[in-house]
This record gives C-alpha cells, structure tokens and sequence, in this order.
RNA sequence: GGGCCCAUAGCUCAAUCGGUCAGAGCCCCCGGCUCAUAACCGGGCUGUUCCUGGUUCGAACCCAGGUGGGCCUACCA
C-alpha cells in the first residue's frame, strides 16, 4: 500500500453523470467510498470526500432539446435528485458540486493553458457527419446505416454489431440522424488535440508501483495502452455543444471528459472556499494524499489522461486508484424486463439503506471482481448476520439492565472483550485494504462469541432465582459491552446504526479507539428495535416497482462516456423515438404485406452456443407451427415464455441460420438495449390476424 | 483472433512466507433453550481444493499444458 499513515487524504468518488438517476449499481462505488472515509476517519485521519455531478456533453444537450428545458434545469433538477438519493443512503460528501461551475471553468482553462504552453496541441481536420436540421456534428453514436461491409441495416456509425466491421461513420450506407432522422451531410470540423505520449514513460512506471490500483488493473494498462504510442486525445467539440468554450479557441468546447476529472479539482475548490482552507494543502502537497474511486469502465481516463493533466497543471498524482467492478443482480447485468434494474430510490421506499451496505461491504473485497447481488443471499445474510446475531445481542440483554444500567466496573467476561478490542488492528487494517468482506466475517465471528458466552451465561435462568440479580447485570453488562464494541467496528459501514447505539448509553462511538474500553456505570436508555429482519415481500415489490417503472419508462438516447455514466432516462420524453426516428411514410397496401398473427408459444429454448438466440416453437391454431429463433436470450429466460400469446410475423421469408431456419418472427419493442415481447390482451387466439 | 483475471463443500466465500489449511457462514438433518425480531446454543452432513504432468522432504498455494467461466479489445499488440 502505497498511502502514508500520517498525511490527509482527498477522496472522491467518479461523477454521476446528469442524464441519470442513480440506481443499485452506482451504490456500490458511492457505498463503498463512503465506508473507506469513515473508517479512516475513525482511525483519527483527516479526510476530505468531495464529489460532483458531470453535466456537460450531447446528452444532456439533446436531452434539452427534447424536453424543451434549458440544460441548466436539467442539471440543476438531477442535481439536487442525485443529493437526496445519496443523503438517503448515508452516503455523506464534504461537498457536492457540478462540472457546470466558475471553478471547474477557471481549472479547465488553466490545464488546457498549461498543454499550450508545453506545445502539446495540435489541430486537426475531420471529416464528419453533419444534421442540417439540428445544426450538429454528429457523434458515431449519433448515426445509423447500413454497414458498409453486410449491409445490416440499423448499425450504428462506428462498427456493425452483424458482421463485426468497424468503419467510419462516413462510409455508413444511407445514413441517418438518429435526433431528426435527417440526412447527414459531410462536412469538415476543426478539433483540437493533446498529446499526451511524452507522459507515457513515467506513467507506464508510475501505473506499476505497487498498491497504486488493482494489480489486474495495471497488468491490463500495460498490456493494452503503454506498450505503443499513445494517439493524441481529441477534447474539443465543435459548437453546438453542451460545456465550455475553450479560452483560446472560439467555437471550440471541451469534450465532457476533459473537464470532468477537472471537477474532482474544482469541488475541492468550493469546498475550501466555504470551509476556508487552503486548496493548495489538498492538491499541491506531500502532506495530502488522493484517492480515487472509480468503475472499471473509466479506468483509462484516470489512469492515463488524467495523470497527464495533473502533471501538467502542478498538481499532485493520486495514490491510489481503487477500481471496482460491476454490478450484477441475482448473477446477471441488470435486467429491466426482469424488474432488478434498480433505481436508488426504488430500494429507499422498501428497503432500509442499512441492508444495502451491509451486503454490499460483505461482499466487497479489494479485487476488481463485479460484485453480484443476489436478492435470496441479501435477505438471508442481513437477516441471519447482522439482525440475528449483532442486534439480537442488544436485544436480548437490553432489558435486564434497564433499571440498573452497566456495571460499575466490568466484570469478568472470559477475555471476549479483551480478545475483541485485540482484533481491532486487524478491522483497520482490512478497511484500509479495501477488504470490507473481511470486516464483516470478524465482527460476524465476534458475534458467535459473545451469544455464544450468552448462552451459556443463561442469564434469564439467572433472573429467576433469588439473589442472582447483580449476576444478571454482569453478564447482561458483558453482552452489551461486547455489543457495543461490534457497533463500533461496523460504524463505517452501518452509520446510523452507530448512531442509535450512541444514544442508548448516551457515548459516542466515533473512533476505532472506543472499542478498546468497556463502558462502565453507564445508564441504558430504554431499548426498541434498532433494526428490523428484511421483509421479503418488500424485496418482492421492489422488484415489482421497478418493473413497472422500467417498462414504462424511455431509454437514453445514448449512454455517455462520463465517470460512472451508468444513468438512465425515466421518463416519456420522445428519447426513444429521437434515437430511432420513423420510416418513411407507407402505404396500406405495403402494410398489409406484412401478415402478423397471434400466436401461442409452445416450448421455448435456449441455444447453448449461440449468444443471443433463443429457439421457440410457437402455434398458429390448429396444426400449423414454427419454429422461430428469436435473439431474445439476453432479455427472457425460455420459461417466462412457454405459453405466452405472441406477435409474430408469419409470412416472413423463412431464413436459414446457423442453428436452423427460422420460420417467422416474433415482434418485439427495443432501442438496442431493453427488449419488450408484445403480447395481445386478454381474449386473442391464436392464429387471429393482427392489423 | 488477442490481452487480462478467475476456477476451493449445494450456495457465498476464507486459508499471512509453499509446511495440521482443507475451513467459516448459509442451506439441510438431529438435539437443547425460551432472554431475544420463528431469534440463540450444541452436534451432524457434503470436498480427487477444475483436469493432466512437473518442481519440492512437503502444493489449494510455484511451473507447463489443457478444460471451463468472466471482462476488455479487435485483423492490431
């Protein structure tokens, strides 16, 4: 580990970008960040945790345009929506900015001055697609085609997800603006670039030392990045664009991840000014480390950019960059037919955050492993671990003592507390190494002791016979002690937990160091339950809810390359439609060419060696049946189907695929990412003609 | 196709330098208890530590090859 014992520490956490709420995937970065800041501030380091929402780029822009909003009131409104999420969550920042700030313009314009002044930038001419109607330069993701090489129509402007082939969006076959549907024109923009290649030998060096990430993290840098030169980066985009003009070079704004990172500088800088510190003491100095905390998703920008940027600013590296890895729900990507895409609030109207830390440090190593929630084990672990065995020792002692309070001095326990207080070098430890799992299976350990001691203590036995009353108290005082002492260790993880302990003995519990001394004379408020088993019905209608929600609800238009942007749009606000504009107008004789039928689903299976397809035998009425591959696989499992009424196309050409021929097609709703069968209501029949 | 990571009981995972490390929790079964949020305690149960070969006095841990996953990326390492 490369982080001193001594020095303060800045800590952020990636940005959420402002197109999205933030759901159960976001958590575990935001989640975890915040458990590493309060447990080492109870280990006496001073800390500092500054984040920021990212707001700049074309989907917030075009977002604007659809909604017929200002950019600054969709920034501002998923501002202050992001707030409330992570203030519910317990997740607590020291300051909360915007990438849309004076400050975070003044850094980036003092970083781009420096890449001037080095000589590092250059110009450059690209050819690029146009929308003459929404006056844009469009983005790859921005345009649709056939592919150039198989002519699959639909494919977006850099690579064609049917045959493989990459090209650029100007080799596209009639090509369209996924906003207006216009036609593209050709047209040249000016960008301007960095080069960032004369850093690479000291990043190379500097992304190996030892503790500076994930080893797996800088083994794949290494193999992929450092071994050849590095391209210049192209961070300006030409106007119309959502962000800051560069100083120098009118017409011309920072692309959204040059000024992103820039935030983790500017909200520091907000910081300082309302605290009055000083932003040198955090940025430009020995005494100060950092520490970032990001996806795996966005580690080339903060292991190889952003140093750059950093160095050439003044300003010091990071430490470490601690990289973790995806989310996964019941063991695969999150589903939104299957109700388990998230949305951080969804959870707070069912869920207590507490459960959700809980789990998530339980499983959280120091790899870049994704981590899987799996909703039987959430319910299971929380329940068996932290309300079974933790808050039931509270909960079966805590009446004893109500009258009398602890002890007045603490009596024998058979050295548990002892033992336990021992074991916290070992809890610190493991929170400084990113090993919350490792927490959690101590104090988990802990807990067997102390209930365990309980049990044998019998202490209720004790309260029935006469005379044993000041025994009762002792071991009663005991149990809580070593409860107590638990509270502490979780502290970083369960805050409001620790909170309430507080209060019941009325001393705080807000460094490592209070588990070392047992209480001692200490009144005890009146005991209640500090937390409650998870319920699994609420685990069910969370589940419900946010299927609901999902399936109503539009999809981005696109999913940006901003810190974290794991975001989605929730609402009915004509993104769907932007992003795959309508077909040219029809006739009803061409409509009627097209023979849909309802049709009953008879059997359904997955194809093991392909990737998307899923074979289904479906009914017309009658006889006739067809065998249809449908590339749903990633969406439905076989079973939710069996005996669904479907739409298909039945006068489809049969086509001959790899795995057999395909007889029909079953009509469904998507925008490349979700995947929605259409089902006819209640009282259709098979072979009934759709029109 | 290339790169990286991973592979331990039904499940989730432990096991400082290769040397009682083959473990814990959950699940399941049996028994006890009744203070406690149908909670707690005790006992029992399952493993050729993916396979094959090698190094070593000794390997889950090191090396080679293979198999199977995950992620990233793509005619380029």
């Amino acid at each position: 580990m490369v982080l001193l014992q001594n020095s303060r520490l800045l800590v952020t956490s990636a940005l959420p970008y402002a197109n999205g709420h933030i759901h159960l995937g976001h958590v575990v970065e935001y989640a975890q960040t915040d458990i590493w800041v309060r447990a080492m501030r109870m280990k006496g380091r001073r800390v500092v945790y500054v984040c920021a929402d990212d707001t700049h780029g074309t989907a917030v822009m075009m977002r604007a345009r659809q909604e017929g909003r200002s950019e600054l009131e969709i920034i501002g409104s998923m501002s202050e929506a992001h707030q409330r999420d992570f203030e519910a969550l317990q997740i607590r920042f020291d300051h909360y900015g915007s990438t849309h700030s004076e400050e975070n313009r003044r850094f980036a314009g003092e970083i781009w001055k420096a890449f001037r002044d080095a000589g590092r930038v250059t110009e450059t001419h690209v050819e690029q697609l146009f929308d003459p109607i929404e006056k844009i330069f469009l983005a790859d993701r921005f345009v649709k085609g056939s592919c150039p090489r198989c002519k699959a129509k639909d494919q977006y402007g850099d690579n064609c997800d049917k045959c493989g082939a990459t090209y650029e969006a100007t080799e596209l076959l009639d090509p369209r603006s996924t906003l207006s549907g216009a036609v593209p024109e050709l047209a040249t923009a000016e960008h301007l670039l960095v080069s960032v290649e004369p850093d690479r030998p000291w990043i190379t060096e500097w992304i190996q030392a030892e503790g500076r990430m994930p080893r797996e993290m800088a083994n794949y840098l290494k193999g992929f990045f450092l071994g050849q030169p590095f391209r210049d980066w192209d961070v300006s985009r030409p106007a119309p664009y959502f962000g800051f003009e560069i100083p120098d070079a009118p017409g011309h704004y920072f692309y959204v991840w040059f000024d992103a990172p820039i935030g983790y500088l500017a909200a520091t800088s907000q910081w300082c000014e309302r605290t009055g510190e000083k932003f040198d003491d955090w940025w430009r100095s020995s005494e100060c480390e950092i520490v970032h905390f990001i996806g795996k998703d966005i580690v080339k920008f903060h292991a190889l950019f952003w140093p750059s940027m950093l160095k050439l600013g003044g300003y010091s590296l990071p430490s470490r960059v601690h990289v973790h890895g995806f989310l996964t729900v019941n063991g695969e990507k999150m589903s939104k037919s299957k109700g388990t895409f998230v949305l951080a609030s969804t959870y707070l109207a069912h869920l207590d955050p507490a459960y959700l830390r809980y789990y998530y440090a339980s499983k959280l190593g120091s790899g870049v492993d994704d981590l899987d929630l799996n909703l039987e084990e959430f319910i299971q672990k929380v329940n068996a671990e932290l309300v079974n065995k933790v808050i039931n020792l509270a909960s079966r002692s805590a009446k004893f003592v109500a009258t009398t309070g602890l002890t007045s001095s603490y009596p024998d326990d058979e050295g548990l507390f002892a033992r336990a207080a021992a074991e916290g070098d070992e809890v610190e430890k493991a929170y400084e190494a990113f090993d919350f799992a490792k927490v959690t299976r101590l104090v988990v350990a802990m807990a067997d002791r102390a209930n365990e001691y309980v049990d044998r203590k019998a202490p209720w036995a004790l309260a029935k016979q006469p005379g044993k009353e000041a025994e009762v108290v002792e071991v009663c005082s005991v149990a809580l002690n070593l409860f107590r002492q638990l509270v502490v260790y979780l502290a970083p993880i369960l805050p409001k937990l620790a909170d309430d302990v507080a209060a019941l003995f009325g001393v705080p519990n807000d460094s490592f160091a209070c588990a070392r001394t047992a209480l001692v004379g200490t009144p005890v408020t009146v005991y209640t339950h500090l937390m409650k088993r998870v319920d699994p019905k609420a685990v069910e209608a969370m589940v419900e809810a946010s299927r609901v929600e999902t399936a109503a609800a539009a999809v981005a238009p696109v999913a940006q390359g901003a810190p974290s942007a794991q975001g989605e749009v929730l609402d009915d606000d004509g993104a769907s439609l932007a992003a795959d504009p309508l077909a040219p107008e029809c006739s009803i004789d061409d409509f009627s060419k097209v023979d849909l039928r309802i049709a009953r689903v008879l059997s359904a299976e997955s194809v093991p060696e392909a990737k998307k397809l899923l074979k289904l035998e479906v009914s017309l009425g009658g006889d006739e049946r067809r065998t249809i591959f449908a590339g749903i696989k990633a969406h439905y499992a076989p079973e939710q189907l069996v005996g669904k009424l479907v739409v298909v196309c039945a006068n489809l050409a049969p086509r001959k695929m790899k795995f057999g021929m395909s007889e029909g097609m079953v009509v469904c709703a998507g925008d490349g990412q979700g995947v929605f069968v259409l089902t006819p209501d209640a009282g259709a029949k098979p072979g009934m003609r759709v029109r």
